[in-house]
DNA sequence: ATGACGCCATACGCTACCGTACGGTAACGG
DNA sequence: CCGTTACCGTACGGTAGCGTATGGCGTCAT
């Protein structure tokens, strides 16, 4: 086998992240899917916890900034906050690592990404309730309930899928809720 | 010290639960806890996963029902879902075995307790949208986002609690969106 | 008071993972 | 062509938890 860069032991933990959770980034499980040993990592990482330290930011870098981007391509706030919830709940590998992070929010690697994403993204969508034309304390408060609604059917579709069936017609009662006045 | 009985033991497990999610209810570390030693559990229980599912399953009796007939006891249908939300999301310790669950939603003693109790709570809140009025289906829907709001406030309670610093506030915002026409 | 049984302690082996020590190898610079 | 260095394999010791085997002790019915 060839060597082995930091990069690809931060894919296959990345993969891993994905199917089984934060614990799932363990250095022996990793080796012996990428085809190395421990020598390997342990040469490009001090410990367990910065391989996942590093995972976990290459995903921030990668993921958050893509979707806050794409979404910005769209001018009109409302179509902006109907591709935002579209996009972030097809995206099944995008929200199962969030909820790995929520899983393991007391883990000292993933507390302060988990906390840099949340904010990044409750102040995105407290713009965009500013853009619909809402006042800032009320924007603020939407956003924050917005995000919970994402959260929380994020949940929900990982955990009891067949609840969450009308994915369609869903989304559009959750756009009329968040942005419906008094 | 005393003899233990499976309620012993199932208490301690669920205190671990609250405190450590899924993960801390092992048979070694709440045996030196209970002052007791894994003999114990073991007489009890056939195996971890046992004491884990009596543990979910005491907590499912004991707690979703309580919250349900509380609630019962007041009439009118939009102060039931006020006193729905301010009591279930002031409730730290019942939050926490909730984000347990879902964080260890794979484990096959989780699964069907999660599921009876999301199955659950979407009805009940299913059938408090229909006396507000609203028809069937989006009854249905009302309730699976509402319930979706309760889920993400409730990590985002856990995870990052200065962002849901105005709670009082929230919840007004909360339930006027919720409850809102059109 | 004695046997039986309920309850528990002790001691053990097993697995999965972390982290370290050290030796080897291949490629590249001089 | 040779040494340095980046990279990796091997082998080891350590920890935490699961589950089992077995023996002991108290209690209660006979």
């Amino acid at each position: 086998m060839a060597r082995r860069t930091r990069d690809d032991w931060t894919g296959v933990a990345l993969r891993a992240l994905v199917e089984g959770g934060v614990a799932a980034v363990a250095v022996e499980p990793l080796a012996a899917r990428i085809g190395a040993t421990k020598g390997s990592a342990y040469w490009h990482f001090p410990n367990r916890e910065a391989l996942l330290k590093a995972t976990l930011e290459r995903w921030e870098r990668e993921h958050t900034e893509a979707v806050i981007d794409l979404v910005d391509s769209v001018s009109e706030p409302g179509e902006r906050l109907r591709l935002l919830f579209a996009t972030v709940l097809d995206d099944v590998e995008h929200s199962a690592v969030e909820l790995a992070m929520l899983a393991a929010k007391d883990d000292p690697a993933v507390a302060p990404v988990l906390g840099r994403v949340t904010e990044r993204r409750i102040g995105y969508l407290e713009e965009l309730f500013v853009g619909l034309g809402f006042a800032a304390d009320v924007a603020r408060r939407r956003a924050v309930l917005a995000y919970s609604v994402y959260l929380g059917q994020a949940q929900l579709l990982a955990a009891s899928p067949d609840v969450v069936a009308a994915r369609r017609a869903l989304l559009e009662e959750t756009l009329t809720m968040v942005t419906c006045r008094g």
